[in-house]
RNA sequence: GCGGAUGUGGUGAAAUUGGUAUACACGCCAGACUUAGGAUCUGGUGCUUUACGGCGUGGAGGUUCGAGUCCUCUCAUCCGCACCA
């Protein structure tokens, strides 16, 4: 019978799923590996980036399953977003609904691919009971201080109607949509992630070598943590006046203290309260102000193009050491949002701070000697500061920074570029925020008995405001507190919230899921994540979010976890002509063709041969036949086997091409071992059992095929597992699929040993030798066999490696 | 500018970590079988040279008996951050 893959692969996954083969045990004292995929989100069908991603996935879970481990290995649904009410805007139908079938369709899609999922602990986050619990968590984060309101700058994104978090911006524009983001006042909920950016930075060393070092290394230059010295400049008695009072001073920070005695000036921000003060009460001149204004409808992006622009307030502060007077400018390229958006600026030490002052003529200082040239921001030691002059800058920067404690203007402190974490978002298709705003009490929490706070289904989704706010009565309710008439929160969490818990929820055992949210003993039992996989894009997104929420709920009480995920595997993109699969390009391969054509097994094959994972992965018509090639030649060869077990084999009794095979095939043994615990190279596994197969068939002693289908078949099975179940059932039982497979180095113990002749460093000939001959026969036989290449020559040494060469260095006699 | 990575046949890629470079696969060439072949099987396939040989892992040096692998410099490509004071 020829290989019929659909026929196959149907059957097994029926019986996979009758036996419920692939869930984890409730007891927890199996020593276990939880092995993870990033989950989807329901975008309607699957695509070839999830076919790789899932594929890498079940193999290491069929791995470790066979190693008997207690395996976790999940899958869910990130159900909210925005791609859900589009979808409602286009074709009418409900998010929910367009949601919902969508998962329908593509869970159906993931079946077909064998993947050996828990299917008891999927959810969708758009689930209520999911909603339930996060809203807990959020109340409770709230309650801890770690989530506040405010109005501030934030960045707009017009297409999707909604606020981004920083993190969601790239390049100045929306991740999702690519729409230029506009900045924009107005309230929002933050959650505190710098206080916890130490231990999100400490804990990176944790992962060093488990996780790719450029993801440590954007997450690391994302917090982006600077030491320094944060001061206030006082206002001059002039400018004080010319304030109306309002102002006495205002607080810069520097990472170059060592440059204080350089200050020539001093800017603010456009934003900055002072500037705003000028402007709000036309202290500058009409064409200053208009400017102003101008930069402040600029996004960072535009105003880095534009140039260093910058406009003289007519203030003076009083430099805090040398106490000199120091004009106060604003300048375009000091932002609002970092260390309180004013600086001090040494034009001499700072590039920017040079190019500014040279274009508007300010005075520059310098005062660390080293180079010619100017801006000069190399180390050195001090010149023309004070009593500070000689000492080595390295060192001033601490002695300064003393002083200023000393004295009480000013103290050491940290800063770091990465911002609060803006998490509402003005959308309808998200976990609503369960917080009441109440005339009398403020912002209050929701009772955490009333939750879920569950999205009213009766909604129009135009595209135009925010559904929730326009509903007629949902925003209405009692508040918690006082009972009076209140309203509702409107805006929904970020989806990003959803995925950066959700590891926890599969670790919690379903049965407890109406219960609580996490479950402290199963989540300590199966946290943090063996086997993270998922695509480089979520660097700093996701994965930044994951491990800051992982480490808040730690501190919640919920479980006792540092990190989240333990190893992380990005896998490369799916490329087609070199570019990246998609619909807008046209250049794309619909999994479900290609299951239909050639079966899950070939399209899994192909996925993890083709390149290894952590590369991209060049789409190939011919290299997938290839596979399919594979498959069907090791499913004729089942003809082969004679024997129903693991036979015993006289090596002594075997010819030259069976012994060949058998050491094909124990190479590839202990290549398993390696490929999923140390190099993830499945693509060469799969070359050797290639290998082993090439080899086997040249010669045809039945209790080698034997020996070598029962091996091949149990190390293929986590990567094509149905057609390897298939004749393992037709052959061994399914016997070999669990079997402990042990080296046997007997196989690896050759009659004569082929060495290499090198001689002046060439390759040059070979000899047979046997595997007792000691380094003189060696040595011998190979002056011997190399003896052309010898003569007039004088052997300066002679080098034998065991089992492998001899090297003869010569020089000319 | 800062940071991270990657450079090996026509192509995707290997190389037990310093020991026969190009395994495995795709493609290509030749042959077999076939009414036919875009099916299947067999063999060949780094470059160069008539040959002996020579040259070959982005480039240039170095260490070593021996370097794709280690060191120094350099070039190119990709990715991330980007006026963070």
């Amino acid at each position: 019978m020829s290989y019929n893959p659909n026929e196959i692969e149907a059957k097994w996954q029926k019986k996979w799923d009758d036996e419920k083969a692939f869930e984890p045990d409730d007891a927890l004292t199996r020593k276990k590996k939880y092995i993870l995929s990033m989950f989807p989100f329901p975008s309607g069908r699957l695509h070839m980036g999830h076919v790789r991603n899932y594929a890498i996935g079940d193999a290491f879970a069929r791995y470790y399953r066979k190693q008997d481990f207690n395996v976790l290995h999940p899958i869910g649904w990130d159900a909210f977003g925005m791609p859900a009410e589009n979808a409602a805007i286009k074709h009418g139908k409900h998010p929910k609904d367009w949601t919902y079938s969508n998962i329908d369709y593509m869970r159906k899609e993931l079946n077909t691919l064998g993947l050996s999922f828990s299917k008891t602990r999927e959810f969708a986050t758009c689930d209520e009971l999911y909603t339930k619990w996060e809203q807990e968590f959020i109340i409770r984060m709230f309650e801890e201080g770690l989530l506040y309101r405010e109005s501030t700058t934030v960045n707009w994104c017009e297409d999707c109607h909604t606020v981004l978090a920083n993190e969601q911006v790239e390049e100045g524009c929306c991740w999702r949509c690519d729409n230029p983001v506009e900045l924009k006042e107005m309230p929002g909920y933050y959650l505190d992630i710098i206080k916890y950016a130490d231990d999100l930075l400490g804990d990176l060393k944790q992962l060093e070598g488990k996780w790719p070092n450029q993801v440590l290394t954007m997450q690391e230059n994302w917090i982006g943590k600077s030491q320094g010295l944060e001061f206030e400049f006082e206002l001059s008695e002039e400018s004080k006046a010319k304030l109306g009072g309002k102002f006495e001073k205002f607080t810069v920070f520097t990472t170059r203290p060592d440059t204080i005695f350089g200050v020539t000036y001093s800017a603010l921000a456009a934003e900055h309260p002072i500037t705003k003060y000028l402007l709000d009460h036309n202290l500058l001149d009409n064409e200053t102000a208009e400017k102003i204004v101008t930069i402040t409808n600029m996004t960072e992006i535009e105003r880095a193009k534009e140039g260093k622009e910058g406009y003289d307030l007519g203030l003076t502060v009083i430099h805090p050491l040398t106490r000199e007077e120091i004009p106060v400018w604003t300048a375009n390229f000091v932002l609002a949002s970092y260390g309180g958006g004013a600086v001090m600026s040494v034009p001499a030490h700072d590039e920017r701070d040079f190019e500014f002052a040279t274009k508007y003529d300010l005075p520059i200082k310098r005062v660390i000697a080293g180079g010619e040239e100017l801006p000069y921001t190399a180390e050195g030691t001090l010149e023309n500061s004070d009593m500070f002059t000689g000492i080595p800058n390295v060192d001033a920067k601490k002695e300064i920074i003393s002083m200023f404690e000393a004295k009480e203007v000013g103290k050491g402190t940290t800063n770091y570029k990465l911002r609060n974490w803006g998490i509402s978002r003005q959308r309808y298709w998200g976990a609503p925020i369960p917080f009441v705003h109440c005339d009398d009490c403020g912002l209050v929490a929701e009772k955490v008995e009333n939750l879920p706070i569950a999205l009213p289904e009766d909604v129009e989704i135009t595209g135009e405001g925010n559904p929730l706010e326009n509903h007629p009565t949902w925003k209405n309710c009692a508040c918690p507190k006082c009972g009076k008439d209140a309203r509702r929160e409107t805006d929904t969490l970020d989806t990003f919230v959803q995925s950066s818990w959700y590891q926890f929820r599969y670790a919690t055992n379903p049965k407890k899921w109406n219960k609580v949210g996490i479950d402290k003993e199963d989540a300590n039992y199966w946290l943090g994540v063996d086997q993270y996989i998922g695509g480089i894009e979520h660097a700093i997104l996701h994965l930044l979010y994951a491990r800051f929420f992982t480490k808040v709920l730690r501190d919640l009480g919920y479980h006792d976890i540092d990190e989240p995920f333990e190893n992380l595997l990005t896998q490369g993109m799916v490329l087609m002509d070199g570019a990246k699969m998609s619909k807008s390009k046209g250049n794309t391969v619909d999994p479900d063709a290609l299951v239909e054509k050639y079966g899950a097994d070939t399209a899994r094959l192909f996925t993890l041969f083709a390149a290894p994972p952590a590369k991209e992965l060049e789409w190939n018509d011919s290299a997938v036949e290839g596979a399919f090639r594979f498959i069907k030649k090791l499913y004729d060869r089942k003809e082969k086997v004679t024997g129903s077990t693991l036979p015993n084999i006289d090596q002594s009794t075997l010819s030259k091409e069976s012994k060949l095979a058998r050491v094909k095939v124990y190479e590839a043994l202990p290549k398993s071992t390696d490929v999923y615990e140390k190099t993830f190279a499945f693509n060469t596994l799969i070359a050797a059992c290639m290998e082993a197969l090439n080899a086997l068939d040249k010669q045809d002693n039945e209790d080698v095929w034997t020996e070598g289908m029962y091996i091949m078949l149990n190390l293929l099975e986590p990567i094509i597992p149905h057609v390897t179940t298939e004749l393992s059932e037709m052959l061994f039982a399914r016997e070999n699929l669990g079997a402990k497979l042990e080296v046997k180095e007997e196989v690896f113990v050759q009659d004569s040993i082929a060495y290499m002749v090198m001689i002046g460093g060439k390759k040059r000939t070979e000899i047979e030798m046997s595997p007792s001959a000691s380094n003189d026969e060696i040595l011998t036989a190979a002056k011997e066999a190399g003896a052309k290449w010898l003569e007039g020559m004088t052997i300066v040494k002679e080098i034998v490696v065991p089992n492998k060469l001899v090297n003869l260095a010569v020089k000319p006699a």
